[in-house]
DNA sequence: TCTGGGGTCCTAGGACCC
DNA sequence: TCTGGGGTCCTAGGACCC
């Protein structure tokens, strides 16, 4: 493998991003401390961010802390459009674009020097264009790594650029307090500061084996890992998703267990909606339920094909929730979520009844993927061969050695 | 701290297979 | 009947990220 001994890797990071677009397109919320969401904060300016106000937070402590904060409702297909157009021209300076979310991504510049300049300069570039381009404010963070990279365009907020040079990688790595790693979050952090650990310099002192026997063989693995600036992740071209969600938090006030099911119909819809309108199909339903006490459960089912029918889904997902009841009426609800993972790629979607087998149903399917695949692309000896649980749900008690 | 909505990956036990 | 060694898949929960 390849590593390159230069700093090419960009971490851009849009900020306070939700909170940027409407300030952006709402001249009244310019230099004024404003609040994504009511109920919980999804995201906080940097004049709310000066109060102490934090994304997640809870609405009421953050109206305490910020009274003069303007509280604005999420406009998500803004947001989508924003991100789509500071994607373009992510993609117009890379060549490797990697999405991490919305907001943010990796871009990796190496070998782009004679044509795009140094990876500074790009970087500049990219920061200018989402500017004039889009109106937003774009933090880059340029490394030799990944993670040095996501680090740095952190500690580059808000609306700056930061180089780390890869001589200066560890001076500017250990004084850091671990939380600033990627990947410690609270309970990793408690764990360690317990042990008298609170910068990544204490980490690296310490033997990976007292980090395994401490946080578990990854995450310890991991932290050892980062601590000693060893990351060999490569910037890579976005995977498809692996699991497609829903979920609706219900408030505080009971609800019967007919009502759930209107939800539960609607979590459904939602989901295998996005999942049709992008080719995909899995099979795994996955519950997830948090009960009055706020404690959370999920309950799940693996089906034997993919699939993102709305019939299938939702037989499964009552199902699991039938199972719930009990404990639904004497712990009250204040979430339900549906999901479905195991996404199986494209792939062919079977829309069969969950009652049993089918096979005029199936037939039309076939005689579909033949059409669009050629005549060889299915025959029911190759599905018999192909997919054993498939067909012994199909066909249950034939031989299905064929 | 009284808690949204969308994801990822890891761990661990049990069933089952050869 | 007791017992190896290697593996996959499923389920549930937990930590983390934005």
């Amino acid at each position: 493998v390849f590593v390159s001994g230069e700093a090419t890797i960009l971490h851009a990071d849009l900020d306070a991003f939700f909170a940027s677009v409407e300030q952006r397109d709402d001249p009244r919320l310019r230099g004024r401390p404003v609040i994504v969401g009511g109920g919980v904060v999804m995201a906080a300016s940097y004049e709310a961010r000066a109060h102490g106000v934090r994304s997640a937070m809870g609405g009421a402590r953050a109206r305490r802390l910020c009274p003069d904060a303007v509280i604005v409702e999420p406009h998500f297909s803004a947001y989508v459009e924003a991100s789509r157009a500071v994607f373009d021209i992510f993609r117009n300076a890379a060549p490797v674009v990697e999405a991490m979310s919305i907001d943010e991504a990796f871009l990796d510049v190496s070998g782009l020097e004679r044509i795009s300049g140094r990876p500074a300069e790009i970087a500049a570039r990219l920061r200018r264009e989402v500017r004039e381009q889009v109106g937003l404010p774009l933090s880059v963070g340029v490394a030799r790594t990944k993670h040095l990279a996501k680090v740095a365009s952190g500690a580059a907020k808000p609306d700056g650029l930061l180089v780390v040079p890869p001589d200066g990688e560890e001076a500017f790595l250990h004084p850091l307090p671990v939380e600033a790693l990627w990947g410690v979050g609270p309970k990793t952090t408690e764990k360690l500061n317990a042990r008298g650990i609170r910068t990544v310099g204490d980490l690296a002192r310490r033997s990976e084996g007292t980090l395994v026997s401490l946080l578990g063989r990854a995450s310890g693995r991991h932290a050892h890992a980062l601590a000693h600036n060893r990351d060999p992740r490569r910037v890579e071209r976005t995977r498809g998703r692996r699991s497609f969600g829903s979920q609706c938090a219900l408030g505080r006030s009971t609800t019967s267990f007919e009502s759930l099911d209107v939800t539960l119909i609607a979590l459904v819809d939602r989901v295998t909606r996005r999942m049709r309108a992008k080719g995909r199909a899995g099979r795994t339903v996955v519950l997830r339920l948090r009960y009055g006490d706020y404690t959370r459960i999920t309950r799940s089912r693996t089906l034997p094909f993919p699939t993102a029918a709305s019939e299938t889904v939702l037989a499964t997902a009552r199902g699991l929730l039938a199972a719930a009841r009990p404990d639904i009426e004497r712990r009250g609800i204040t979430l339900v979520g549906v999901a479905v993972s195991g996404i199986d790629g494209a792939g062919v979607q079977l829309e069969l009844p969950l009652d049993g087998p089918d096979t005029a149903a199936l037939d039309l399917v076939l005689d579909q993927v033949r059409e669009r695949f050629g005549p060889g692309a299915v025959t029911r000896a190759g599905l018999l061969r192909r997919g054993p649980r498939l067909a012994a749900w199909l066909f249950p008690g034939e031989d299905h050695d064929v």
